[in-house]
Parts: structure tokens; C-alpha cells; sequence
DNA sequence: CGTTAAACTTGATCTAGATCAATAGTATTT
DNA sequence: AAATACTATTGATCTAGATCAAGTTTAACG
């Protein structure tokens, strides 16, 4: 159950095994089936949340009713609103299981004292950060320079695992895209080889 | 000369008289005047630069010659391209000094001993990435599902020093305008008013 | 299984914003 | 103060991608 954890971990910063051992103990561990969620749309953000199995994602919902995925969340990852979670306010995004998963769950509270206690936990949420800045750099850089294939084949590029785990009309909402132009952008890659 | 520093570590974590004067012996004073590059796209990114006074961006060139502005830095902010002074690649982006500008850099292995020295400089980064990342996370939002009009008006509510201080076809270049948008937009909400 | 609902495709049309081109302000520099 | 170079405005046209509207294929579920 701890596994892709402790391997998250280990990649980044190095943990004894009585401190991995202590640092199993602030975690909540919950399973979600596909389309359940773990964060609705108008509530506060509780956790932070590490995905032992499966895919998440994170979406939000316009005026219109159409919704756009802000992020995935694969095995290995962390997903959360940040803000929400952070500062406390309602949440913009509703969170939901796109495959069954396994979660690794961390209150506020939880957080915070896993890193007082262990502080090379604290160095492991920082260079989670610094690489998740890095990633939405780039992905701002996509969005608004470059054309709709252009993004797509850069996803498929950068996060191959998305284009066969996720509903390709939930992939257009990621991308700002409308799914008929994904469609359409698909058919004309497929033609040209 | 260290002003804006104090307050911004102040606002988020608690350093002491003394290891603040410790702090300050990592970082090395540089002025610029406007124009004036801190980073050439080709280079690698030595440096994580603290805005005492002035404004910088960071903007990429396209194959067209277009520049896109990834990011703009005002007094108490922090710029930089983390992915190239983190990673070490050759960065895509250029760093230059839209006003007079006084700065406070960091070089890599300056902000590792920083963070070794003076844990709490380290959950100082950690709190400034958090904040960056929720921002930058915002901006997705909106370049990916606003119109131009709104990308400009949610701008002038988030940033209005920006409006003020920078030339208007950086703006655009920022939002992912073209300046004759950007320029029949502002023409537009003039007239309603 | 058979049925109902999702998910995807295809076509016709529309539009926000880009592009191209010219002009008009506004700053800097000498 | 003239000259040169940025910076912003305005107009005419074009186009990538959205929208609207059917279809079709795939999947979930009693």
C-alpha cells in the first residue's frame, strides 16, 4: 500500500526506514472507484493526496456547463487544490477517480507536523513543488503559444500514460480544446501517416 | 539594500536578527540598468534573482520572432528559470530589466548551503513555490478558458501595477495577445465607460 | 445479452482573434 | 529642437477553432 510512496520519496530525498515507518502513520489510506470523488466543487480542500493506484483529476466547471480539467493525477503523484488546501478557501474544483484507485491521504494538520517531525519531508514537498512549477511552466508556455495539434502532440509526447488511461474528451477539456477540434485533430495526424 | 528581503522572508517564516545577517552573506548585489539581460536564452540560469527595486520579465522567442512573456518580477518578488538553474539545461528563456532594476542573486550552490545553514530559509522557498504555484495555476485557468477580454480585465484586478509599469505590447505578449488585440480591447472598454 | 447512455465522429456554419499594412503618437538621443 | 526609434492605434481581411446539429460507435448495466 506504501509502495509508490516510499519510491516518490526515495527519488527526491533520503529517508531512514524508522522515518518512513513514522511517516506511514500520518497518512489516511482510502479507495475511490471510478467517478467517485475525494473533493466536491463549493467544499474546502481537506487533504493533500498521493495516488498508490489509479488516475485522478481535477476539474472545474464554467457558466456554460462545460468543464475543464486543471490537472491528472497518475500513480506517484500528488493531487489536491492547492489553494483551497493551503488557505482555506472554498474550492473551484470538484476531484474525481477516473480509473478505481488507492489513496494516500494527508490532512493540513498532518502535513504540517510530518514536516516539523521529519524535516527532510519538508525537502521532499519542496522539490515536489519546484518540479510541479517547472511542469505548469511549460504547460502555460503550450497553452498560449502554441496551436491545437501542437498541444496534443506534445501531451502525447510528454504524458503518453494520458492518452491511453483518459477519455479523449476529458484529454480536450485538459488541453482547452472542444472535443469535436481533439476529433478532428486526431483524424488528420492518423491520415498523414 | 536588503529591505524588500527582510519583509518578504518576514511575512513568511521567523529568521533572527543574526541568522538574517548570516542570510544576507549569500547574496550578491547586482544592478541593471533597463534592457539589461540577467540571462540570454542559450545560457544556463546561474542565478535565482530577488527584485530589491525595479521590475524584470522573462520572455521566450518563437521561430517567428514573437516574444511570450513567462513572467514578470516586481520589488519583493523572486525571478528566475527554475527548470534551467535547477536542472542545469540551457534555458529558452531571456531575462531582462524593464526598469533600473536592484537585485539580490543566488547562485545553485549558494541556496543549498542557504537552506543546509538555515532550515528555515528552506520552508521559506517551499511557502514562496506553494505561491507561485497557486498562482501559476490561476493563469492556466485563464489562458487556457478566458476570452482576451477577460484575461486583460482579471489582470488589471490581480496586477495593477503591471498595467502601470510595463509597455502594453509586453502585456499582450503576456496574456498571449497580439498588441492590435490588446490595443482594441482596452479601446472597447474605454468606450462603455 | 439487449438496452440505454456515454463517447466519439463528421459536416456546415460562425466568430474571436490573428495577420497584414499603414499611420500616429511618444520617448530617447544627439 | 530635430532625428530616429520605440510604442500604440486603426482599418481590412483571413483563419483556426468554436458552435450547432446529426449520426455512429463503444461501453456499462439491469
Amino acid at each position: 500500500m506504501y509502495e509508490q510512496l516510499a519510491k516518490s520519496i526515495g527519488e527526491k530525498v533520503v529517508l531512514t526506514a524508522e522515518e518512513f515507518e513514522l511517516c506511514k502513520t500520518f497518512f489516511i489510506p482510502k479507495k475511490l472507484r471510478k467517478k467517485q470523488t475525494l473533493l466536491l466543487e463549493g467544499d474546502v480542500c481537506s487533504y493533500n493526496a498521493f495516488i498508490e493506484k489509479g488516475v485522478l483529476r481535477s476539474y472545474s466547471t464554467d457558466e456554460k456547463g462545460n468543464e475543464h480539467t486543471m490537472q491528472f493525477a497518475f500513480e506517484g503523484w500528488w493531487i489536491s487544490d492547492l489553494s483551497s488546501f493551503l488557505l482555506g478557501n472554498t474550492s473551484t474544483y470538484t476531484i474525481e477517480a477516473i480509473e478505481d484507485s488507492e489513496l494516500l491521504l494527508l490532512t493540513y494538520a498532518a502535513r504540517e507536523d510530518l514536516m516539523n517531525q521529519i524535516p527532510v519531508f519538508e525537502r521532499y514537498q519542496r522539490i515536489l513543488l519546484q518540479n510541479a512549477f517547472i511542469a505548469l511552466q511549460a504547460r502555460i508556455n503550450g497553452a498560449l503559444n502554441d496551436s491545437a495539434e501542437e498541444k496534443y502532440t506534445n501531451l502525447t509526447v510528454s504524458y503518453p500514460d494520458i492518452i491511453v488511461r483518459v477519455p479523449q474528451h476529458i484529454i480536450a477539456s485538459y488541453l482547452g480544446l472542444t472535443p469535436e477540434t481533439l476529433s478532428r485533430i486526431r483524424k488528420q495526424i492518423n491520415l498523414r501517416k
